[in-house]
DNA sequence: ACTCGTAAATGACTAAACTCATTTGTGGAG
DNA sequence: CTCCACAAATGAGTTTAGTCATTTACGAGT
């Protein structure tokens, strides 16, 4: 009766991935429950699309009933959150262990953004949706996860960027997290417009690599190894 | 008595603000209408919060049927934008029209963001709606009017760009578009970050100048016209 | 004035996300 | 082993956005 009172506060959604070394039954079941249900989220939302695929079907799929479902992900968008970082931090992983070290800044930055145009391209419909989630999440937890996430996304840049002033080709009064977070803001801000269909992939192509240079032009460092002879650089206008 | 032959083609949601120089009863009534509807979601919206409000109260209290309303917005998220739009064109005009001309280009443009900053902390559970929607509008009419939107505000920071440039005070070999939108899409990734509540409003105040000044450094002409002195500006780091 | 094509209005209805009171299962204390 | 406290599961029920077949009202041509 007056039981359940207080302490609802621990999601379900903690484990994800993760391995705990020494847990009991219930922790075990409760985390192959987890499982079976971001499996059969994705399932469903690549075969059906994100708004057909209906709660029911994914409860029924992972093979619980359609409260459970509710106890695992607060809403139908936070399923959609838990695929999607499922997804990307490997490919963070991947795309900057495959970034072109010894090639000029700019092109390791296109790499790295290319590889998740590239994701986003395997379903276009979905992206929509992430990119609609990522800006208004309820839970704490998910916010929290979200931005650890792009804590270290954008750390990766900034070590990028790093490894470029190591290298004299960068000026190092240039705070490289703060570029790394403007590099990120002009990628992103042409993503969504790519995929709130305000633009198209193709001028999504065109602008990304101009939009990113004009961030970086002025702080690089020209081949002599001085940084005293300034030309000017004098590119192709608009 | 054939004069108004066929002009068909307006969707409704079109006259918004606009004043058609003849229009016979149906389009007036038409107009009166969506004015009406557009009162009542604001009014609604404002007082219950987005999701509280229910299309049957606004269809209510615009004293039309449940299903008229349907045939004015598509979904209750477009009624959102309706009003949005409504607010914010006089607001681009406005914080243009007061920028500080004279002021150093990176003051002109905080000068423009705090505006609409201003704006969304009237309501901010409201303005976290409508971010979340502008990344995804469905109907290729609000779409089309959000694009045009775009389009002017940014326009009007390009404006600002060539201005100083004419000045003297911003290298001429800069695109002033490309310029006007990465400084856009920095000042818009904080916004989202704020609303989205990845960051307070304080972190917000103390980014933005700071991350628009990186994107504006080294294209800024010292005080000494002929821009060959040029002593390594070395601010503070992160 | 009459008529007809069609724009606009309408509200009963449907579908589906989410809730919640209740039941079931688990692990640990005695 | 037994029992209990509570975590987890459950599915019938509620709520509300959005639909659609039907009706109403306008206005252009005669």
């Amino acid at each position: 009766m007056a039981t359940i009172a207080k302490e609802r506060r621990k999601t379900a959604v903690e484990a994800e991935t993760l391995e705990a070394p020494s847990e009991g039954r219930r922790e075990r079941k409760k985390r192959r429950t987890l499982q079976r249900i971001i499996r059969a989220a994705r399932s469903l939302f690549e075969r059906k699309g994100f708004e057909a695929a209906t709660t029911q079907e994914i409860a029924e799929r992972a093979d619980i009933g359609t409260g459970t479902l509710f106890n695992y992900a607060k809403t139908k968008e936070e399923l959609l959150l838990m695929v999607f970082r499922d997804d990307m931090m490997p490919l963070v992983e991947s795309a900057f262990a495959t970034a072109p070290k010894q090639a000029p800044l700019l092109d390791q930055i296109v790499h790295y953004f290319d590889r998740f145009i590239a994701y986003h391209r395997r379903d276009i419909k979905i992206a929509k949706v992430l990119i609609r989630e990522l800006s208004s999440v309820h839970s704490p937890e998910q916010r929290e996860k979200n931005r650890e996430f792009v804590r270290f996304l954008v750390g990766k840049i900034a070590d990028l960027v790093r490894a470029a002033q190591a290298q004299g080709k960068l000026r190092t009064d240039v705070p490289p997290l703060t570029l790394a977070h403007n590099l990120f803001a002009v990628y992103y801000r042409l993503l969504e417009n790519w995929l709130g269909e305000y633009i198209t992939l193709d001028q999504y192509e065109r602008r990304i690599r101009q939009a990113l240079e004009l961030q970086l032009r002025g702080f690089l460092i020209e081949e002599s190894e001085t940084a005293l002879s300034r030309k000017a650089p004098a590119r192709r206008r608009r």
